[in-house]
RNA sequence: GAGGGCGUAGCUCAGUAGGUUAGAGCGACAGUUUGUGGCACUGUAGGUCGUGGGUUCGAGACCCAUCGUUCUCCCCA
């Protein structure tokens, strides 16, 4: 029997662990509540078909893949070999594989609207947290199985979902402390830009190569635009973009006259204007800046999208999201338009942790720990214990009798705050001894009075 | 998919140009102390040096392979 060990990218969570993440789920989970979002969840595993061609060409490679049982089936050894010798291509073959593990949480949500699209009342807000797996190599802030929250309105085109969901990243980051900025950008002012810049097929190596302008700097932006052959001209009109500065306003202006009259442009801004306009009046717009450099990866956004970046962290982004138009109809049910978000909880649990942002409170556990001091003993605390698990005091009794020493320092490994002591003179005088630890303070009160003590 | 770093006790690590029986701190356990912890002292247990091969009189150290882990790029949460 070799060493036990974990698979590649997956962790435990030890106690602490546990208690912090759900203090994150639940801030998460409270937010998406307060504003009508209601739960979904779906299976870990989806047909491969559902998840295939969703997530682009590198996304497809990063699909966990399951193995599909039977294939010692001897009868069905010629067509096996012949899946198997695709699936050596590269390619996929369903009499190997047939079933994945989910990706993220956006395409199985699509895929559950189009099989009920005709129960779900529109529009249709459902918030979901779950695990998600990618086959990619491990790093830093990036795991192979990972949470994901995420919140989607489908059934509505109207800016106000977005309006509500960056107040929802806006509200859960303020919960958590956390000092975030959102960049907000809108793929139709990408696509104006592209229109203006030799035509709209260009709209995905052009935003490739913005997308990486504070990685690589712009002259290694000029030399790849320069190798997908777009013009001195072109480049110019992609350095004004990308050198716009300023507050969201001033940038929105300077904008407005690079694109000129370009129809996908001026809608793009507009919505934009439209949402940041509406922040300003509640006073929410300090988180929100406009940056035109912001792309996205996933292809099947259409309108605004939204990425958040923790400050003064080294952390790539912890949630992102965006609008897409009829992302249903890649299984048959056009015409539901939808927006969406998601939170990347292990990294904000990792930015957080970096910070020291966690509320001491999150690890509390046992409040009590009844000492054991023999048979007959520990039979009358038992009872005592149990009057104060009524009144929802986490309490636990050392298993079995020890030495003194040894009870205290499980409670101090524990960091269990208090102590009851329960031995021959206490149970002949319905009396016990009640020991904070930090302090030392000792009290003694008779068994009625231990029911109400303030611990 | 490409490229670096690191694998020695439960944990964190040391181990000098290859040289006897591989070390420390923390932790665990026992005792000093059988109803009052944290401190201190004493002692005990715990290691196929990731794995396999090679070089050498001799390898924890050098070489090759392999596995694991971590980081960077790609891409992403």
């Amino acid at each position: 029997m070799s060493k036990p060990s974990l698979p590649q990218g997956t962790r435990d969570f030890n106690a602490a662990t546990v208690q912090k993440r759900q203090y994150i789920f639940q801030t998460i989970r409270g937010v998406f509540e307060l504003y009508g979002f209601q739960p979904l969840e779906t299976p870990a595993m989806e047909n491969l078909e559902t998840l295939m061609g969703k997530y682009g060409e590198e996304g497809d490679k990063l699909i966990f893949k399951i193995l599909n049982n039977g294939l010692d089936n001897p009868q069905k050894r010629a067509q096996i070999d012949e899946g198997f010798a695709k699936v050596v291509e590269g390619k996929n073959s369903s009499s190997i594989t047939e079933r994945a593990l989910r990706y993220d949480l956006t395409i199985p949500f699509a895929r559950y609207v189009a099989m009920n699209h005709g129960q779900l009342t529109y529009p249709f807000k459902r918030y979901q947290i779950q695990p998600v797996w990618r086959a990619d190599r491990p790093q830093k802030g990036r795991y192979r199985e990972f949470y994901q929250c995420d919140a989607d309105v489908v059934g509505s085109e109207s800016l106000l979902n977005e309006v509500d969901l960056l107040a929802i990243y806006v509200t859960a980051f303020k919960k958590l402390q956390l000092p975030v900025e959102i960049k907000i950008n809108n793929r139709k002012i990408l696509l104006g830009l592209a229109q203006v810049c030799g035509g709209e097929e260009k709209l995905i190596d052009l935003t490739i190569a913005i997308d990486k302008l504070d990685k690589i700097g712009w002259e290694k932006v000029k030399e790849e635009l320069n190798n997908k052959d777009f013009s001195l001209a072109q480049q110019e009109v992609v350095e004004r973009y990308l050198n716009i500065t300023g507050t969201n306003t001033e940038k929105i202006n300077a904008l407005a006259i690079l694109l000129g009259d370009n129809e996908n442009g001026r809608k793009g801004m507009e919505e934009l204007n439209y949402v940041l306009d509406y922040y300003v009046s509640t006073g929410m717009h300090e988180n929100l800046v406009a940056d035109f450099t912001l792309a996205r990866g996933l292809n099947y956004y259409t309108g605004l999208i939204f990425e958040v970046k923790a400050l003064d962290a080294q952390m790539g982004s912890i949630g992102g999201g965006g609008r897409y138009n009829d992302l249903t109809s890649l299984f048959g049910v056009p015409n539901i338009p939808g927006v969406g978000i998601s939170f990347g909880v292990d990294r904000i649990y990792d930015v957080l942790e970096e910070k020291n942002l966690f509320p001491a409170s999150v690890e509390q556990s046992t409040q009590v720990l009844f000492f054991n001091l023999g048979e007959a003993e520990a039979k009358v605390a038992y009872a005592q214990m149990g009057m104060l698990r009524d009144k929802k005091i986490a309490c636990e009794m050392y298993p079995e009798k020890s030495k003194f020493d040894k009870q205290f320092k499980y409670a101090e490994k524990k960091g269990i705050p208090n102590i009851v002591i329960i031995g021959t003179d206490e149970v002949a005088n319905k009396k016990c001894t009640i020991k904070h630890l930090a302090t030392g303070k000792q009290t003694t009160v008779s068994f009625d009075e231990l029911v109400n003590f303030q611990f």
